[in-house]
RNA sequence: GUGGGCGUAGCUCAGUCGGUUAGAGCGCCAGGUUGUGGCCCUGGAGGUCGCGGGUUCAAGUCCCGUCGCUCACCCCA
């Protein structure tokens, strides 16, 4: 017989991995409620032409794309933001603006499977739609951030890469890169930390840049820092206007409490197209992982979904290279399990005893599992111990004769006998979450 | 799709020059005298050595093929 595996690039959540999981979808929901994000969901399954509109034919070898048996073309969505654009947009003159919504989709995506990178996902995405003020860039970034602090993670651990698409575009522009040559321009800057720079400055010479231009481009994405940035480009008026946007983002961060963790870096570009203003990624501080985080501004995207114009930004954070730097960092939470109450029991008339105590504990509203077999005390408490019971209650033969349970304390061993008509209550009080 | 690495117990792995009944640790189950967990000791269950073929008196070990996993590239949430 043929063992009978999962797809590749498909989980199996055993009970500690999902509470990883679980872990980590419970914090990204927690700190999207303190920043006043409401959830939404959409459909796993959307018509292909959703992705293929925005992004062009190309993208379909890269998703999990089908006919469906009425002849549909569909596909498994790759990420939220057209689902979100399409759902805003439908309802857009009668949402209050701005929107801030929040969903934790599973996304699917048909590529060969590496290293924080599987077939499947789960992935924060938080948006805020109707809202031009850089004020709304802060508030996006700060949140991905305190998401950060939430799960333990700090400053030296993770660091924020901000960019600004405009402030990159009026700078090649500056340095002579034509209108229709900055999108490829951006594909080769995206590929910075990845590739020798002889190979990318012969791909730039590919586009037909001039060797000056190709070092201002070098140039401006070396640029660290809004100092950095004003002393070399402050003197040209597009770029000083964007500067000035930054540098009121940078303030807000400030003001916000996430100030630390950023760094501009202009060699960020995000590798979507529809990015129009300010960028971001999270990374590892050593960045021995992939981006933790991504997003940005979109302030096109709705209309070319929805046909509607409302500006917008967001990020996706997924739960595969986040995990895996938790785990690094041992800041995910001690595997084990925790219950309430272990009914041991002994003897003939032990078994019924241990049955109707445990109806009683489960209707108190306490965790109980009960011995299964007639088998030795030692091994009925080592259990109770395996399962991180808080209690063991150890109904035998005197118990029973007395209609008194006896109830042990698993952490320090003390015990203490309790009447079987107070079992129920006594314990609840003690155990109670309350 | 391209390239590298790896396939031995549930998990992590050892296995010498090819040699007889394939091992360890962890985990699991049980015992260590009558009803008391964690530590310790002992025992047990659990393996088609990924699969197929070849060489050989003899293959986990060498050769060929194949499948799977994995990392990287491509691309990118």
């Amino acid at each position: 017989m043929v063992e009978l595996k999962g797809l590749p690039g498909f989980r199996d959540f055993y009970p500690e991995e999902l509470a990883a999981r679980s872990f980590l979808l419970g914090v990204w929901k927690e700190v999207a409620r303190r920043y006043g994000f409401e959830e939404y969901d959409g459909p796993p399954l959307e018509p292909l032409e959703l992705y293929t509109r925005k992004s062009g034919d190309e993208i379909v070898q890269q998703l999990y794309e089908f006919e469906d048996k009425g002849g549909r073309r569909v596909a498994l969505r790759p990420e939220m933001t057209p689902t979100l654009a399409r759902m805003v947009g439908a309802r857009a003159p009668a949402l209050r603006k701005p929107v801030r919504w929040f969903s934790t989709p599973q996304l699917f995506r048909y590529e060969r499977k590496q290293r924080g990178r599987l077939r499947e996902h789960f992935q924060l995405n938080l948006d805020i739609l109707g809202e031009v003020d850089v004020l709304a860039d802060a508030e996006l970034l700060a949140a991905a951030l305190d998401i950060m602090r939430a799960t333990g993670l700090d400053a030296t651990q993770v660091r924020a890469r901000v960019s600004d698409r405009r402030v990159l575009a009026a700078i090649f522009r500056h340095v002579g890169v034509a209108e229709e040559t900055l999108e490829p321009v951006y594909g080769v800057v995206d590929k910075l930390e990845r590739e020798p720079r002889e190979r990318l400055e012969a791909q730039l010479k590919n586009l037909g840049l001039e060797p000056q231009t190709i070092a201002g481009i070098f140039e401006a994405t070396q640029l660290r820092g809004i100092e950095e940035l004003e002393a070399r480009f402050g003197g040209v008026p597009s770029v000083s206007e964007g500067i000035a946007e930054l540098s009121k983002y940078l303030e807000h961060l400030e003001d916000l409490g996430v100030r630390e963790f950023v760094d501009i870096d202009l060699s960020v570009v995000r590798g979507l197209a529809y990015y129009t203003g300010i960028v971001f990624e999270l990374w590892d501080a050593q960045r021995k992982l992939r981006a933790i985080c991504g997003g940005g501004r979109y302030d096109e995207l709705l209309q070319l979904i929805a046909g509607v114009d409302m500006p917008a930004l967001g990020f996706g954070m997924g739960d595969v290279v986040l995990s895996e730097l938790l785990r690094d960092h041992g800041l995910l939470p001690k595997p084990g399990r925790s219950l309430d109450c272990f009914v041991a029991w002994l003897g003939a008339d032990g078994q019924r005893h241990a049955l109707r105590a445990t109806q009683a504990l489960r209707s108190a509203g306490l965790s109980v599992i009960f011995e299964f077999r007639d088998r030795r005390l030692a091994n009925q408490l080592k259990s109770a111990d395996q399962l991180g019971a808080r209690r063991a209650v150890i109904l035998g033969p005197k118990e029973v004769e007395e209609k008194q349970a006896r109830v042990r304390d698993m952490s320090t061993g003390a015990e203490r006998v309790v009447r079987f008509d107070e079992l129920a209550a006594t314990l609840a009080a003690e155990l109670g979450d309350g």
